[in-house]
DNA sequence: TTACTTTTGTGAAGAATTTCACAATACAGT
DNA sequence: ACTGTATTGTGAAATTCTTCACAAAAGTAA
C-alpha cells in the first residue's frame, strides 16, 4: 500500500513505459486496465497491477484506471511533474544531439548550462545558451542552482567533472563516458554505455545460431 | 559447465564490463581474479565467477584467469570476435554521432551503410558512405549483407523500417525511436531510450528525498 | 613429499522478482 | 434489488538471480 522503500530498477523502468503508454492517450476521461497497459508494454497485467501497488492503489475494480489519474500519479512518482535544471557537459557530437533533442525540454528536463574545455567552444552560442569553460563549473551549479548533469565528454575527464558535480551538489548524473564512475551512493548514476547495447545484440544473435 | 541456455541479461551486461576493463589490462601474460574483476566492475566475486561458470570452466585454481585467454574468450561469447556489418537509419543527430562515434568501428561494428529520407540528406558524403535513399534499402542490405540495422529516426517511420529490415534479412535491432517495435520474437531488440534514464534518476533522487 | 596459501567452480541457501489465482468490489442491465 | 461481468489488489507459489561457503585444485616453499 505505501511506498515500502526500494524498489527495482526493472519496476522503475516499466513505470515509464506505463507513463508513456499514456501519454499517447489524448483521451479525456477514459479508463485503462491493467490488461491494455500490459499490451502496450511488454509485460503481463499482473506485472502492472503489482508495480502500481507498491504506491497506493488507484485503480477501481472492474473499470480499470482513470487514464489522467494514473498518468499524473505516475508522474509524481517519477518526478516529472516538475520541472529540473540541467547542465551539459561536453559540447561535442553526443552533447549536440542530447541539447537540441526536443523531448528532454518537453518533459521538463532544462538544460541551463552547457561546458566545454575547447577554447574553441567556449564562448559559442548554442540555442539560448552559451558554451561555457569549465573554470565557471562550480560557480554556475551553484547560482543557478542544477540539479542534474550530463557528462558527455571524453572518459579521461569523466571522473573528475562527476565529483565536481557532486562537490557543487549535484543530485544525479547522466553518464556517456565508458567508465564506471566513483560517487558517493546517495547521488544516483545512470550509464548509458551503447558499446554494451550492441554486444547485447551480437551476443544475442551468436547464441541464437548456436541453436539451430 | 555448458551453454545451459538462457543467460540472464544482468549476466550479459556483466560480461561487457568484463572485456571492458580486461581491454584496460595491456598486460601480455598476466592473470587476473574473479575478486580484481569484481572491484572494477561493480559486482562481487561469487558473481563473476557464476556469472563465467555458465560458459565453461577456464580459470586456475590458486591464479586466477589469464588475461588474454579471458578476454578471447568473452570477445567469443559476446561475438565480438569478428566484424558486423552495420547500417544507419535516419542520418539526423544522432545518426552523426553514432557514425562519428570511433568506439563503435574499433569494436567490430562497422557502417556500410547510411538512409535518411530527406531528399536534402540523400546524397551527401559522410566521411566513407554516401546517404542513400529508403528505396534502395532491400537492395543494400542484400548486396552488402548488412546484419544490424541502428534506427535513428523518428518514431512515426521506426515501425515500417524495422519490418523492412527484419524481412530483409537483418539479424538484430538497435532502436533509438522511443516505441516498442513489434518484430517477430527471434529477432533482438535493444532499445535506448534516454528520457527513461532520466526519468530514473529523478524518480531516485525524488524517492530518496522522500525517506529524509 | 608435505604443509601452506590462494583462488576457482559449484551446490545449496537466501533474496528478489514475477506469476498465479481468487476474494473483493464496481458498475451495467433488467 | 438482483444478477452478471469486468477488473483490481494482493497473499502465496513459482521462478529467477545472487550470495554463501567450502571442497577441489594449483602453485610455492621448505
Ligand atoms: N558519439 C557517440 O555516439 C557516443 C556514443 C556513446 C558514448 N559516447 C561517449 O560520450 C562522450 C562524448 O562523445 P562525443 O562523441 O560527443 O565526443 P566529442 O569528442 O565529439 O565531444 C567531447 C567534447 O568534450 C569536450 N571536453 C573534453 N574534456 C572536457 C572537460 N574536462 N570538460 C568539459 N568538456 C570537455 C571536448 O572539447 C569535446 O567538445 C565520450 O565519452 C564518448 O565515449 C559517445
Ligand atoms: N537527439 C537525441 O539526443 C535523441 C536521444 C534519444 C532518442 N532520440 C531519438 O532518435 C531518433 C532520431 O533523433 P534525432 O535527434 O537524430 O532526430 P533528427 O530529426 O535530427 O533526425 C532524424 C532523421 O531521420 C530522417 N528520417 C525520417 N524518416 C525517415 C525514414 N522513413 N527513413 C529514413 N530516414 C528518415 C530525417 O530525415 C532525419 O534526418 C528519434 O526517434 C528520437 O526520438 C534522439
Amino acid at each position: 500500500m505505501f511506498v515500502s522503500r526500494k524498489i527495482s530498477e526493472s519496476t522503475v523502468r516499466r513505470l515509464s513505459h506505463y507513463l508513456r503508454s499514456l501519454e499517447g492517450f489524448p483521451d479525456i476521461g477514459g479508463t485503462v486496465s491493467s490488461e491494455e497497459l500490459a499490451a502496450r508494454g511488454q509485460t503481463t497485467a499482473a506485472q502492472v497491477r503489482k508495480d502500481l501497488s507498491h504506491f497506493g492503489s488507484f485503480g477501481k475494480r472492474g473499470l480499470g484506471y482513470s487514464v489522467d489519474q494514473l498518468r499524473d500519479r505516475l508522474r509524481s512518482i517519477l518526478g516529472v511533474d516538475r520541472s529540473w535544471r540541467v547542465a551539459l557537459v561536453g559540447a561535442g557530437r553526443i552533447g549536440l544531439a542530447l541539447f537540441e533533442y526536443p523531448a528532454f525540454r518537453s518533459r521538463g528536463y532544462d538544460c541551463v548550462a552547457i561546458f566545454d574545455s575547447d577554447p574553441e567552444k567556449i564562448g559559442q552560442a548554442w540555442a539560448d545558451q552559451v558554451v561555457r569553460s569549465p573554470d565557471e563549473f562550480e560557480k554556475v551549479i551553484n547560482e543557478l542552482d542544477v540539479e542534474l548533469v550530463i557528462l558527455a565528454l571524453p572518459a579521461d575527464g569523466a571522473q573528475e567533472m562527476a565529483m565536481r558535480a557532486v562537490d557543487a551538489g549535484v543530485q544525479g548524473i547522466l553518464n556517456f563516458a565508458p567508465i564506471r564512475l566513483n560517487v558517493p551512493p546517495e547521488v544516483p548514476v545512470e550509464d548509458v554505455n551503447l558499446v554494451m547495447e550492441l554486444e547485447a545484440l551480437s551476443f544475442q544473435i551468436t547464441q541464437g545460431e548456436q541453436d539451430a
